[in-house]
DNA sequence: GACAATTTACGACAGATTTCGTAATCAAAT
DNA sequence: ATTTGATTACGAAATCTGTCGTAAATTGTC
């Protein structure tokens, strides 16, 4: 049955994903007025949005309140691995290592975050 | 003129771009055999995204030969930046280095490529 | 030059995604 | 109870993507 299908999200529900999963819960109105802030979009077109989330299973919702409760159903992390995963393959030959060189060398970390990763490489090489 | 455009090839073209990146030159042809081996699709089809590919700027092509000899224009190191900074920003918060970790986490790599993010991660603290 | 094989061009269609307008429903307040 | 304001439901349209069939053009062969 291939639960695949839920953790490829389309971008729009992506967005929709990241307010739930930051808020846990959220009303419409509330992931609307977090999506409006970086983009110009009406209401209606998140409400429909989350409805069919709703029927894809992406999300679950409590309408026992007069205006209904949303949650993710679908965890960031699994949804980050099958995402990620997805790209290796796609973009870098199936090279984690060549993907992690790019994001290194592209973005800045701070020496907090460097440190965090050194620590996660020295685990690595001790097995 | 935001280029971006450029940068977001779709699912099939990401296909077809790969083939083009690693064969520098192909046709039509040559691209959709390499496809065909890991997917059901028709020759027609892989023509007419190649010529979609062609109007959108993705490829260009020398068509003095009996069969078109096309090549990507966008750079796969380009690409991979663009797409890999819109995942970082939609899936990890802006964090490159929680992408690093799942990347490191989730996929098994070797102790050479490990030596490898270990340099690129000493000269990132030497800064 | 005629014929066969390959390649390109073109148009059309199905499905998914995103968008929004309008109607229906519901709750609260007067 | 009626009105007002907000929310949900529903339908429809626009766009994009991937698909392929068919026709036209080109090349190579006899």
């Amino acid at each position: 049955m291939s639960s695949t299908r839920y953790l490829k999200p389309t971008e729009s529900e992506l967005e929709i994903l990241q307010v739930l999963w930051a808020r846990k819960l959220a009303s419409v109105r509330e992931v609307h007025e977090e999506l409006a802030k970086s983009k110009d979009v009406g209401y209606t077109t998140t409400l429909k949005l989350m409805q069919i989330m709703h029927e894809k299973g992406l999300v679950k919702r409590d309408d026992t309140f007069k205006s209904h409760i949303y949650q993710a159903i679908v965890s960031k992390e699994k949804t980050q691995k099958h995402l990620l995963g997805k790209m290796i393959n796609t973009l870098f030959g199936g090279s984690p290592t060549e993907l992690v060189i790019q994001a290194l060398g592209a973005h800045k970390a701070s020496p907090e975050e460097l440190e965090e990763i050194q620590q996660l490489l020295n685990n690595l090489k001790n097995q």
